[in-house]
DNA sequence: TCCACGTGGTTACTTGCGGTAACAGCAGTC
DNA sequence: GACTGCTGTTACCGCAAGTAACCACGTGGA
C-alpha cells in the first residue's frame, strides 16, 4: 500500500518552496520590501544559498511572492464584479472590495504596489525595455478591460475602448485609494460614492462655480 | 565698484548645486534611477563626499531632482487646464499635455514615477508613516483637486468630492498613460477621446452586450 | 559491502554601494 | 597672521547581494 511516496517526493521541493515563501511573506510583511535575504533565510531557519537555489535571485523571490498576493486580490475583485444588482451596484461593490483589501492589509498593498523593483539585470537589458514584472496595476487593468469588453457594447473600436477604460478605472481606483489610505479624509462609503459619481458622468454635468472661468 | 561679490558668493553654492543636479540628471536619464552616487560624482567630475555635502544622502539628491521635473510638468498641466474652449476641451487638452510629456521624455517619466524609494531611514521611522516624499502622483492629484474645487460647484461636500476626483482622474491618466506608453495600442488622440468619454459618463450609458449578464 | 550521486545544508568569500572620517588647498575677513 | 568656509581628496566602514566550495546523508545499483 504505497502511500504515494514518489509523488510526495516529487512535490517535496514544491512544498519546501512554499514554506520558504511563507517565511518570506512573514518577513516582508514585518520589515517591508527592503527585507534582506539574510533576514528571510533566518526566518525560514536556513541560510542564503538555499533561497538562491530556489528563486534565482531576490527579484525572483519577490515575483513569486507578488504573484501569490496578486492572484488572491484579483480573485476577490472578480467575485465582486459578478455580484448581484445593476451595473452601478457591481462597480461600487468592486470598489469596496478593493478598498477593503488595501485597508485591512496595508503592508501587503505597499509591497505589491511599491516593490522598489529594478530588474533589467543585464540579461534582458535592451531587450524588452519596460516589461519588468507586469505588476499588479497592469494585471488589474487588463482583467477589468477583458470584463468590460465581454459584457459591454461600446460601438466601434469597442475592444480598444474597453482596454483603455480598464486601465483608466483601475488607475483611478489606485490613486484615489492610495491617497485615501494615507489621509483618511472620509469613510470608505463616501469615497466609493464619489468615485462612482465620477464614473457616471457627474464631472460633465456639474455647474461652474459663480465667478470662475469654468473648468 | 563692488560687482556684487558677496551676492555672487552667496549664490555660488547654489549655482554649484545646480551644476551637480545637471550632471545627476544626465546620469539618471542615461542609467535610470539605480544610477550610483559614484557614477553621478564621476559625471560631475568630482567625488562622492561633495554630493553628500550638498544633498545629504541619495534620496535627498533624488528629491531635488524630482522636484525640478515635477514643477516643470505641473506648470505645463496648469497651462493646459487654463486653455480656451469649453470644459471638455480643457480636459482633453490637459490629457494631451500629460501624454505628450511622458511620450517625449519617457526616461524622465520613469524616474519620476518609479523612483524605487525607501526613505524612513530610522530617523522618521514610526513618525509620519507613508509621508515619504510626496511624489508626483500625489502632487498632481492635489493640484487638480484644488482646481476642480475652485471652479466647480459639486453640491454638499464639494471640497471633499473635488479632492477625490482630483486624485481619481490623475490616477486614471497615469495608469492609462503608463499602459499606453508600453503597448502603444492606439494614437494619442484616440486615447484622449476614450478617456474623456469615460469621464463624461459613457460607462453608465453603454448598452449591455447581447447574451452577457451585464456589467 | 562499498561506491556513486543527487539533495538540503553550511561557511566563507567577493563585489559593489551608501555613507563617513580625516585631511589638504585656497579664497576672503577680522 | 590666524580664523572661517568653501572646494576637493583618499581611504575607510558596514552591509547586502550573490557565489564557490565544501559537508552530510539517504538511496540505489554493482
Amino acid at each position: 500500500m504505497e502511500t504515494g511516496q514518489r509523488e510526495q517526493q516529487r512535490t517535496a521541493t514544491e512544498r519546501r518552496r512554499h514554506e520558504l515563501l511563507e517565511a518570506a511573506d512573514r518577513v516582508v510583511l514585518r520589515d517591508g520590501p527592503e527585507a534582506s535575504m539574510n533576514a528571510i533565510a533566518a526566518e525560514a531557519g536556513i541560510t542564503k544559498p538555499i533561497l538562491y537555489r530556489h528563486f534565482g535571485d531576490k527579484s525572483g523571490l519577490y515575483r513569486a511572492l507578488a504573484k501569490r498576493h496578486t492572484d488572491a486580490l484579483l480573485a476577490t475583485l472578480r467575485t465582486a464584479l459578478d455580484s448581484p444588482g445593476d451595473r452601478r451596484d457591481r462597480v461600487e461593490a468592486t470598489l469596496h472590495a478593493y478598498l477593503s483589501a488595501i485597508e485591512t492589509r496595508p503592508q501587503v498593498y505597499r509591497f505589491l504596489m511599491h516593490p522598489a523593483e529594478s530588474a533589467a539585470t543585464d540579461a534582458e537589458k535592451g531587450f524588452d525595455v519596460g516589461r519588468h514584472s507586469v505588476p499588479l496595476l497592469r494585471r488589474m487593468g487588463e482583467d477589468l478591460g477583458d470584463v468590460i469588453a465581454e459584457r459591454l457594447d461600446l460601438g466601434q473600436d469597442s475592444r480598444l475602448t474597453a482596454r483603455v477604460w480598464g486601465h483608466g478605472i483601475v488607475g483611478m481606483m489606485y490613486a484615489a485609494g492610495d491617497w485615501w489610505l494615507g489621509e483618511r479624509p472620509c469613510s470608505r462609503d463616501e469615497l466609493v460614492r464619489s468615485l462612482a459619481g465620477l464614473l457616471w458622468g457627474r464631472l460633465g454635468e456639474a455647474d461652474d462655480r459663480a465667478g470662475s472661468r469654468g473648468l
